[in-house]
DNA sequence: ATATTTTATGAAAAGTTGCTCATATAATCA
DNA sequence: TGATTATATGAGCAACTTTTCATAAAATAT
């Protein structure tokens, strides 16, 4: 008892799949980095800013207007996409505009959204 | 003041563009379930038994094996992913054997597995 | 310079998640 | 029947997130 592997503490079962499995996994930073872009999209919040990014540029007032929340609010979730890199701003003089960083995000939210649609009854 | 509207303190700057998002806004209930979906996405050990099961049905304590965390702690990951639907059992004795719910998953990891690679320096 | 405006930030409160541990259930075996 | 095996589940706790509140910073105007 006490050994490295037995995490499992009944018998495993299918040994082969193990074995296929763990041939087949990503690198532990690889699926940090997916869970990650993950979890900025994981947010009711955060994805209305990125669905309403898709039409334009939007400023933080903007943003906290169409989502009826507090600027303060929407600037620490825009510092968290600004930080995972899935938007990007541009300053004006005070105002700054924020954008998509790129068109990857939005077909993440397109597949998203296809899926969520087609979810059975 | 106190009017519905002026959660946003300072004036609004781009009625235009508020207008134009509020427009193509998704229904409430629609980000929500984007949202969940996402979450569910959203962990690395959720994903790591989302990536294995590509390859094929796995049993709970294989999971368990494969993931090297506590039988437990993959069943209530698992009862997340059936609540969701993204994963789907079948019994055999009394091994359940979990396999993906549809190919909407795998596609959905691998469109964020490619954005995460291609992510900048 | 001072005041004003828009946004950012840190700390703490409030809310959520993921694990562990103990117990329950469901199928099988003796 | 009772015992065993594989999995499920509820409660509780620690860790993490999201919001709020107070304050700071940056650009502009006076």
């Amino acid at each position: 008892m006490g050994r490295r592997e037995d995490i499992c503490d009944c018998r495993i079962i299918h040994e082969e799949r193990i074995k296929a499995a763990r041939q087949g996994a990503l690198a532990n930073g690889e699926i940090e980095r997916m869970a990650e872009l993950f979890k900025a999209c994981a947010d009711a919040n955060r994805l209305r800013i990125l669905w309403a990014l898709r039409q334009g540029e939007m400023c933080v007032c903007d943003l906290a207007a169409l989502l009826e929340v507090s600027e303060s609010a929407v600037s620490h979730q825009l510092r968290l996409l600004r930080t995972l890199r899935l938007v990007r701003n541009r300053r004006e003089g005070v105002v700054l505009y924020y954008r998509l960083d790129d068109e990857h995000i939005e077909h993440l939210i397109q597949v998203a959204l296809t899926h969520s649609r087609e979810e059975r009854p």
